[in-house]
DNA sequence: CTATTATACATAGTACTACTATGTAAGTCA
DNA sequence: TGACTTACATAGTAGTACTATGTATAATAG
């Protein structure tokens, strides 16, 4: 289980970070999440939505409708322009959060 | 600047790990975490102080007063049992999350 | 000697947010 | 035909985080 602060501050990184992979759809993303996590990560879709929706509303990632072989709907999602710079924001401010605790936890010597 | 959501996530951590080095104040935490961070992390006290409150009534961290040799009064806390605990379980998960991201982002192969 | 800055702590109130619970719909499998 | 999986959606609320503001004293500048 991952904290919920935990979860808000790696929720949109990591869709991002997927979606930089190649285009996906929710329910895709969720399993890919919990795979890539070896399930420690495990989101629900009433989680994920909204997110996605508030990513594309803020020009992150952009969607189109898409009917599978097997005949389902998939609103599939990309990353956009500004998207990629959202998530270059996100990784260097998480980098830059992980040196602190890196240097605090590290190997020693326990620094002033 | 560090994104809300970032600060939210790293905040507890962060200040049971200074106070695992040693006993500490608000005013000293700020200043510690401000140096630490190189300048990239910069709290405010009316940010800081509900969080010390917060850690201490769920029994992370405890509290006593004291009075420096320049005359000023100093809220001293120190990082309890229960504190450790939290802190333990927190870098857990920080570092599978960081993980994760880690994979993803990493010198290639850019993973499926 | 007084104004400003630094040290030091505190909290009311509100603006924001995140997610649970719930709903829809259709395909698969037993 | 019933249970399960795939797939998306959102209302409503329970919770939270921080800004703005307040107190007080010491040190320093002017």
């Amino acid at each position: 289980m991952i904290s919920k602060e935990l979860m808000a501050a790696s929720t949109r990184p990591l869709i991002l970070t997927i979606l930089k992979r190649g285009e996906s759809y929710g329910y895709q993303i969720i399993q890919d999440v919990k795979k890539l996590s070896g399930g420690t990560l495990e989101w629900s879709d009433g989680m994920l939505y909204p997110v996605l929706h508030k990513l594309q509303k803020d020009g992150c990632i952009q969607s189109r409708w898409e009917v599978s072989e097997e005949g389902r709907r998939r609103k599939y999602y990309a990353i956009t322009d500004t998207g990629r710079e959202e998530l270059a924001t996100a990784k260097q401010q998480w980098l830059s959060v992980h040196e602190v605790l890196k240097k605090l936890w590290g190997p020693s010597p326990e620094w002033a």
